[in-house]
Parts: C-alpha cells; structure tokens; sequence
DNA sequence: CGAGGCGTTGACACCCATCAACATGGGTGG
DNA sequence: CCACCCATGTTGATGGGTGTCAACGCCTCG
C-alpha cells in the first residue's frame, strides 16, 4: 500500500484507533480503513462552527483531540446541545444517509479532527468493512447517550440532571485515559451546562453550589474537583451500563 | 434457494419492505436478507412486555403492525418513554453491538413482528448487505429522531411539546401509509403522552385543552382530530427535515 | 485602566406537579 | 338489562421548582 500517509496518521491508527475501538475488537480492518480514508488533518480554534445547521455535509471526521458540541438554536433564541464529542468520537457520521446537516457543531477547545471522504454506503460496506462496523458501534452508542439523555430531561430535576452528566463525562474521560485523580478540566461555561440540561445559566449556579453543599464536587472557572464520587452517583442514579464500555470479550477473535 | 419460507413472509417482503425502506433506495439487497433471517413470525397482545430493562437479547424484531413504546421505569417510580415504535421499525437494532437492553419494550396494541436472529455483525457485514444498511438506516434515523426529542425536552414547553410529537407520529404515519384524512388513532392514554413529553398526566389534559381552544385538535379517547395543520405545525416550530423521509434520490442505482 | 465575559445573589413570577374530588365510560357479572 | 367497577379523563386549589430580571463582583485581556 503505498498511498501517501499524513504526517500523524500513524500515531493516529496507533494511539486513537486503540480508543476508538478499546471496546470494539476490530482492530486490524478499522487500521487499515483509516489508513486509507484519512487525508486530511484538520485544526480549528476554540469557538469555531465546523458545521452550521442546514449545511450539506460530505466528509465524516474523527476526533483526534479536543470537545465539540452539537447543538440546536431555536427560533425563540434558545439553545438546546444534544451531545458533546470528545477524543475519538465520530462527527457526521450518518453523511452516508442523510444530506444536510441539523445542528452545529462547534469547538469548545482547540481541536483537531481528521476528515474522512464519505464514501457512499455500498462502497462502505463493500470495501471498508473496519469502518463500517466502528460506524455502526459508534451510532449505536450515541443513541444510548441520547436515550439517557431524553430520561433526564424528561424525569430527573436539575440537581440529578447535573449529577448525572457529571457523571456521564467523567466515565467518558476516563475510558479515553483523558482524565485520572479527582480534578477534571471541563472546557464548558455554566451556559453550556444549562443548553445541555436544560436549564437556565442561573439555575446551573444554584445547583452546582447545592452539589457543593452536599459534599459532592466543587466546580469553579473549568475545573471540576470530585470529592465525593458515591455521592455523586447516588445522587444521580447514575448507572454506566448506558456507556457499553465493557469490552465485548465474546467478540475477540481467538489468536 | 429452498429455504422453509414462512407463511406471510412473503407479503411481508412484498408490502412492509416498502414502507421499511422506501426511503432507502436498496430493496434487492434487502429482501432477500429478510427472506434469510426472518423465519418467525410472533404475535402479542396489547400491553405485553416484549423485553424488560435488563434483559439479554439475542434477535432483532421488525415491526409488521402495531404500536410499541421504549420505556425506563426510575427507581423513584417515574416512567419516561423514549421512544415510540411504528410499523417498519426495528427493535433491538442494536443487538449485534449491545448485550443487553436498558429499557423495556411494551406493545401498546395487538402487534405482530418478525423476528430476525441477530446475526453478528461481522457476519452481517459480510453475508447480508441489505439489512446491514437497512439498519445502519435505520439507527441512524432513530438517533435522529431522539435527538430532535432531546430538543423538545430541553428547550420548548408543554404545549409546544405535545404539538411537536403530534406533527412527529403524524408525518411517521403518513409515511408509512398507515393515516390519511384529518383524524388519527392513536393507541396512547394520557400518562403514555406525559411519559414521553416528561409531564404530568394531568397537565397534558390541560394541555391538550388549550391546543383545543385554539382550534388546532381535538383529542378524545385516542382519536385525534386534526382541525388546523398549519397551526399545529406554526405552535411546534416543526421543520420534517429530522424524519429523513425524503428518498435519496441520488442513490437509486440506474436501471 | 477600562471593557467585556462570566459567575453570583436576591426578588419575584410563572409553569407545571401534586393532591383530592369528581365525571365519564367501557367491561363484567349478576 | 342493570349494577358495579376500574381505568381514564377532568377540574380546581395549592405549592414547589425553575425562569427571568436586575444588580453586582471577579477575572482576563487589551
């Protein structure tokens, strides 16, 4: 195979995909899918739209470093995040079915991403067979996400709302090796907090003081410090099945 | 091909594959996969739990007639319905990736399905192309149609809400031909609406009341008369777009 | 040093939950 | 055919959770 590999894109197959697919063993077909796929690199600064609301999109990218956030602006002025992506999470990724896109997608660090050519899903599935099933994996757990988050917003009130996403983030930093101790550092203002929850900024204050209060975590300015990890949990109920980062052991091909 | 073919399943190729995947220009493919693996045919009367929260699951089901709710009880005694499934959908599309279900599957009426042996996805990938996309299609509509939820739950209020998921299920039973005219039946009580809105049952009374008052249904024991359409849709800021039901026009292969 | 973004606090209003009571209506058994 | 019952729907009163508004403090950055 001597196609021109990007600077980078070693480490890449050899760090992310490790990530990307720690739970899903299928490891050699999605190298090399990427190694043929990715040919760009890309980088944008904090605050940028990689992608507007009603933009056709043609190009699936792969979260190399960095958090972006997928969110909705309705006409009222709202703002409604459905997910934040972090370190090997896929954006775009259903370009192969559907034209445009419904939301942004914005950075909230620097980021950089690596784009893949959508190809188009017979070709997919015919010649791409790693990455159609890291796709499949990957669509499959953010509608869990989603699922769970339609469960808080429609039946846990505002202090088990926050908990739980608390929660949800620091598992998920956990399982991409992002984040070891009790200090976490969340790239997300209180407003960001509130457009994912739900909520207003100012009640988001009030509830990270009362988690405080009750001896839970102490926020302040993007870092995040656990104090108390099982009042935390109890709080929100939170349950990490949802995540399926139990490695699928029955999948694992025999050496 | 002399494969013990089940009694129906031919209609059920001939007729639902249509409405599966009129939208996803890959029939061939797809017929003869659902002729392979669809060697059951199950029933099961209204209100019967087809998979509790929890539950190992092994098959994948297709939908051939009635309602089915995806639903999560807490701990607290609450209940929030995360989605509602419809002639042509799949349940536990998922299978192949996750072992187990977090929420229950409850039919609303009398339902018949077809019953798939969830084949693992690397033999999905390799020996049934047309469901593999069908599903891919498929998970990725219902991440749509979650996420557009996420959205309602977050960032409108009650009445906007339930104009909202009204404009939903009537666009998804236009699609699947299963509604014309201006009133629709639908098998929910109440407290069915207010688990999927996260209200209150008897706020949903009040609500449907006031939708009343301002001319755009009438809502009696599971009969919904659609009276303004228009102002419906104008309370819901309801754009279709997230359904996806547009063909893709741009993949139907030449003849 | 000023400006602007972000966080914090308190007062107040509103949306919606809760509770209790009652209405309706379909099904069942006598 | 009627009596009863249970599920469901409806209404009003009350309260709590959260939004909104205004003002202020803090910090960063130019």
């Amino acid at each position: 195979m001597d196609m021109p590999v990007l600077p980078g894109a070693d480490e890449m197959t050899a760090d992310l995909v490790k990530k990307v697919s720690g739970y899903f063993p299928m490891l050699d077909p999605l190298r090399k899918d990427l190694m043929e796929l990715t040919r760009e690199r890309m980088s944008f600064p904090a605050g940028h739209t990689i992608i507007s609301a009603g933009d056709k999109y043609d190009s699936i990218y792969l979260i190399e470093d960095g958090w972006v956030v997928r969110s909705r602006f309705l006409p009222g002025g709202g703002r409604q995040i459905v997910n934040v992506a972090l370190p090997g999470d896929f954006l775009c990724f259903n370009a192969m079915m559907f034209r445009m896109s419904e939301f942004d997608l914005t950075t909230r660090t620097n980021c950089s991403v690596f784009r893949l050519k959508a190809p188009d899903i017979d070709r997919l599935l015919e010649d791409h067979k790693g990455l159609a099933a890291a796709l499949m994996w990957a669509n499959a757990q953010e509608e869990s996400l989603l699922a769970e988050r339609v469960v808080s917003l429609g039946r846990r009130d505002a202090l088990e709302r926050l908990a739980h996403v608390i929660c949800e983030i620091a598992s998920r930093l956990e399982m991409i090796e992002r984040h070891s101790g009790d200090v976490l550092t969340i790239p997300l203002i209180q407003e960001d907090f509130a457009d994912i929850l739900g909520l207003s900024s100012i009640h988001v204050t009030r509830t990270f003081r009362k988690l405080s209060e009750l001896g839970a975590v102490d926020y302040r300015s993007g870092r995040l410090r656990l104090n108390r990890v099982d009042i935390l949990r109890r709080i929100a109920g939170f349950e990490s099945d949802y995540l399926h980062f139990t490695q699928r052991t029955d999948r694992i091909p025999a050496p």
